[in-house]
DNA sequence: ATGACAATCAGAGATTGA
């Protein structure tokens, strides 16, 4: 089973080269990050006809993550638990049906700049909130994948310049405390169990040609429960799609597992 | 120190992002 997180940055904009992504890279399951869209605008029928099961949980203008599957999904649930008040569409959850099931949760996690600041503090709650939730999937002792745009840069290593990231939402030490606690409760970052070198990214800035001089940070990830860890085949970050026609500013990141 | 770039909604320019 292959699984892609990817965030799109706009699903109107990014429709043709997310469908020529689709076609050429073929993911079993592509969660998606930023549709930027309410649920009845979402293109279903064009990716119904790809092949795809397609689940989304969206709201206007900004946030929304879907799920593609060429494999059944079960008990969809979308949004975060933990508090009723948060109406920002940032998390969906369905059970892959494939050889093993799989529960797949996408998330799109706050950005929390500036700091401080009311969006930071929305960050660090979303965090103990994920936490919570992230609890919960290990006590259940069967694979889980959380995926997604995680807005956190986890070292320094992870970005070209950690220097101008130092004060920055993505950086601070307590947003990367708090992701280093949920790791903490037993999951595996599945890029850094295939590959230690410095140097990968999964985002550059569209400005200042960041592109170009791989300029880039690794903010996108896959966080595996001992269950899913164990199924782990491979995982590695498609830097290419960044280079295309009308590209997001983040490209897709995969996990291969056995299931 | 600032802006650069892109997307959304709207129908100009503010807001958001990272």
């Amino acid at each position: 089973m292959k699984i892609a997180t990817f965030n799109i940055n706009g699903i109107k904009a990014r429709i043709d080269a997310l469908t020529e992504w689709l076609k050429t890279s073929d993911p079993d399951v592509a969660v998606l990050q930023e549709i930027k869209s309410i649920d009845d605008n979402f293109p279903r029928a064009h990716f119904e006809d790809m092949g795809y099961i397609v689940e989304t949980h969206g709201q206007k203008s900004f946030n929304g993550v879907a799920i593609l599957s060429k494999l059944p999904l079960e008990d969809v649930t979308r949004g975060l638990p933990g508090d009723p008040e948060d109406e920002q569409a940032r998390w969906i959850e369905a059970t892959v049906v494939g050889e093993t099931p799989v529960r797949v949760c996408g998330l799109y996690l706050p950005n929390g700049n500036p700091v401080p600041g009311p969006k930071y503090d929305y960050k660090l709650d979303w965090m103990r909130r994920l936490k919570d939730r992230a609890a919960q999937l290990l006590a259940q002792e069967e694979p889980a994948v959380m995926c997604g745009d995680y807005n956190i840069i986890p070292q320094d290593e992870d970005a070209a310049r950690p220097e101008v990231w130092q004060e920055d939402a993505l950086a601070r030490p307590e947003s990367r405390a708090a992701f280093r606690e949920i790791l903490n409760l037993g999951f595996t970052e599945a890029f850094r169990a295939r590959q230690h070198a410095p140097g990968h990214y999964s985002f550059w800035d569209y400005q200042a040609g960041a592109w170009d001089r791989n300029d880039g940070i690794r903010i996108d990830h896959h966080l595996l429960t001992p269950q899913a860890a164990d199924l782990l085949k491979d995982c590695w970050i498609e830097s290419a799609v960044r280079g295309r026609e009308k590209p997001s500013d983040h490209v897709p990141v995969w996990i291969e597992l056995s299931a």
